[in-house]
Formats: C-alpha cells, sequence, structure tokens
DNA sequence: CCAAAAGTGTTAAAACTACACCCATGA
DNA sequence: TCATGGGTGTAGTTTTAACACTTTTGG
C-alpha cells in the first residue's frame, strides 16, 4: 500500500453509455457484474482511471476490455460526482457516450461472453449505481446533438440508403418525418455522396446507397455552415 | 498522512470560468497565483474538491472563496484529464462556467484583493495549466449555447432595455444583428414581460424595461416551445 | 436645438409543411 | 401478379432578411 496522501482523494473512474441501431429501434450496451457492490446487476461498462493515462484513453481501454469495441466515436458526456453514488466509497465518474455501427463491429463475436449485451434503450433493467441517470443523459445528450452535428452517421454502415437515415432520425427523436421532405433537406446540404452501388438482398426495389462526405462537411462548416436537421 | 490506497490516485480539482459583460465587452474573472507552480501568473479560480462535497459543492465553494460570488448561474463545462496538465503530479479537474451581472454582485467589493481582476475575453495575459485551453472551451460553450437556451439573461441586470439585450448577443456572438428584427424575434417569443418601468439616468429617451419571465419559459418549454436566436 | 438612442412596418426571398402517385424489384 | 419500398413535385404558409425615418429626452 504504498500510494499515500495528505488528504483523502477520490476514486476516478469512466463509464460508457455505448449506443447502436438496429432494424427496430435505439440499443444500450450494458454488462452484467459479477462482483459487488451490485453484482448480478446490469451496469454501464466503465472502469477506473489509471494514474498514467488520460481520461478517453482510460474510456477506450474499459471499451476494448470489456466490450472488444475499438476505433468508435467517442465523446466525453458529463462527469457525476455526487458524494454517495457508490456505496463503498467516494467514486467520481467521467461519462462518455459512444456511437457504433452494429454492421461495421464484430461486437457480438467479442462479447459473447453472458454478461454483456444490448438492450433497446425504452426497456432497460434495474441498473447499478447511478447508472440510470448516466444512460438518462446521455440519451438527452444524443437526441440534442444529433440535430445540429452530423454525428448519426456513426451509427449506420458506411455505405447507406436514405431510408435507413431517415430510420435513424425517426428511432432517436422518436418522431416521424416526412420522405420526400427529409431527403430534399439532407441532399440540399450537400454533405453525402451518391454511390455507384445499390442495396443488395433486399425483397423489394433496391435503394441507391450514399456516404457522408466528411472531408466536405468540414470545409463547408469552417466556411460558416450550419449541419441542422 | 493517513490515506493511503493500493493504487494511485489522481487529484481532483474544479476550475471555474466566470463570464460578465460590461457596456464593452465579454469579461472573464482571473485570479493571480501566489504559489507555485505558476506563482504569479494568471489563472481561472478554482481548488480542490473535498471527499465529502459534490463538484457542484467545491465549485460554489471555492467561488466564494476566491472570488466572493455567490448564488450565481453554474454549469459543468468539461473535464479535463491530460497525464500533464499539472506540473507537480496528475491532477483532473472538471471545469465549471459561470455568468454574472456586473451590476447585481459587488464583486468589486468582496475582490480587492490585488489577486482577482477582470479581463476582457479578446486580451487575455498568459494563462497557468491549460487554462487557455478550458477556456476557450468554455466560450465556445457560451457561444453555442446562448443560441438556443435562455442563459444570457444571466449576464444583464433583472431589469434590461432590448438595446443591452441585444447588445449581449452582438457581444457573445460577434456580429452585429438587425434592431428591428431582432426585438420582432426576441418579443414574439413571448417570454419577456414588459416592466411598466424605464431607464434612469441617461442622457437620451429612456427605454422601457423587461424582465425574462422564467416561469412562462418554463411552461411553453413544456409544451414544446424551443428558445432560439 | 442638437445629439443620442427609442421605437416602429413592409416587402421580397427563402424555407418549411403537407400531401399522393407511379415505378422497380423479388418473391 | 402482388407486396414492398424507391423515388419524385407543387402549392400554400411561415420565416427570415434587408432596409430608413420619426419621436422622445436630456444636455
Amino acid at each position: 500500500m504504498p500510494h499515500t496522501y495528505q488528504f483523502p482523494r477520490a476514486a476516478l473512474t469512466v463509464d460508457i453509455v455505448i449506443f447502436a441501431l438496429d432494424e427496430e429501434d435505439l440499443k444500450v450496451m450494458l454488462i452484467q457484474r459479477d462482483i459487488e457492490p451490485f453484482a448480478g446487476r446490469w451496469a454501464l461498462p466503465g472502469g477506473f482511471v489509471r494514474v498514467a493515462e488520460t481520461l478517453e484513453e482510460a474510456a477506450r481501454r474499459a471499451l476494448e476490455e470489456e466490450t472488444g469495441l475499438e476505433n468508435i466515436f467517442l465523446e466525453q458526456l458529463y462527469t457525476f460526482g455526487d458524494v454517495r453514488r457508490d456505496p463503498r466509497e467516494r467514486v467520481v465518474t467521467v461519462a462518455y457516450f459512444a456511437l457504433v455501427n452494429l454492421v461495421g463491429h464484430q461486437v457480438w463475436a467479442t462479447t459473447d461472453a453472458r454478461n454483456a449485451a444490448w438492450f433497446a434503450t425504452g426497456d432497460l433493467p434495474t441498473l447499478a449505481f447511478d447508472h440510470k441517470h448516466v444512460f438518462a443523459t446521455a440519451l438527452a445528450r444524443l437526441r440534442a446533438k444529433v440535430r445540429y452535428q452530423p454525428i448519426g452517421f456513426e451509427l449506420l454502415p458506411r455505405k447507406f440508403a436514405l431510408r435507413e437515415l431517415q430510420h435513424l432520425y425517426e428511432v432517436v427523436l422518436d418522431r416521424e418525418l416526412d420522405k420526400r421532405n427529409f431527403r430534399k433537406k439532407i441532399l440540399s446540404m450537400d454533405i453525402l455522396v451518391e454511390l455507384n452501388e445499390i442495396e443488395k438482398d433486399v425483397a423489394h426495389r433496391a435503394a441507391r446507397l450514399y456516404g457522408f462526405d466528411e472531408k466536405k462537411y468540414d470545409r463547408k462548416t469552417r466556411r460558416g455552415f450550419n449541419f441542422e436537421l
């Protein structure tokens, strides 16, 4: 026990709210705890911050160790510092939120452990610690942010149909959008590239695929363009 | 030295970026450090988080101790965790941003110490630690937030003229606004109350004073209204 | 009577909303 | 041939942007 300080110190952790999208709805990944406190309960993935790593490094490490996910969109969300949020001792946690597309990453393979699973955001189990609150904060942030930053694309594969994009917004914003108006709006922004490719293996007319042109978006943004939906 | 842990722990601090507005421009409050590291340098007010207080409590305590400001608008900004941001040891800081109106609080009285002062945000001295970065983050947040949340009122006295409100937006957003369009827009939101009072001691026609009707705003917000400027 | 800011409307352009049908494809 | 979703245009309404003069007040 060589680490001694003049004043007591809080422990520092990171927790990550990982969102993904499937045909039906928005999902979040949870881990079933196997140790106390809250053994058996579902919780957000996370872990302690080491003294020689940044917060984001800690978040990426925890993400990889607990879910196998790498190189995904990650953004700091909020820091939760209630005094009793962990029953053992004072623990301050820096929460992140992450977005993944389910098809692009082998999530299922690396999380075959029976202790990681996706849950529909509308139907979560009781969570450990204050993770219900953390999750609610993340969802609110996602809803707000998706409207004025093109982060929704992180939830889709690199090539997507406009229907999928619209579906994403409908699921996240929880309201229906008009197909024609949506297409007009998003195409008029001129930040998508129309690919010479169409959907495969669909039981109806295949839709044209598009990609998000991040370079173009960055250029336009620097010239004063503002994404808004 | 009774506080010993199995693993080394980062120290936890809070730092506060306090904005205020005067006739000319946007100001930020800085404290001149009297101890190492960075003795003599200007820095954001802040301090260590005690193990039995929340982050916000720590921020409010630091605010009061270092500047005398109480009961002001305070919102968590971002948590900075670079490994070398403090030369002594690992220190993670939770930054807050605060808004005050200069006339409403006796800032000058309580900060007569020659070590606290307001600086124009466009003309800051070299700052200690990574505080330049923290400040930049706060300014960006203020600029973004002022457009879709009615937080600007925190920078004004409770009773204000529309000119003052417009000036606030012009200073924060750093662009000129059309007087007629601005008035039409803000009044059409129906969140201001017209007071039976006019400016005093001005060397020209006195303007009508208005107040921000927070209750009305909250009610409208719950019914789906969105502030946007 | 002068300086300074208060207060006030209109018009043209752009953006938004609502809305329905035919077409291509695979089963 | 049927079911499924792809793809497309218009008209009415609302919102925004640009723009200038008269009034009030105190010095």
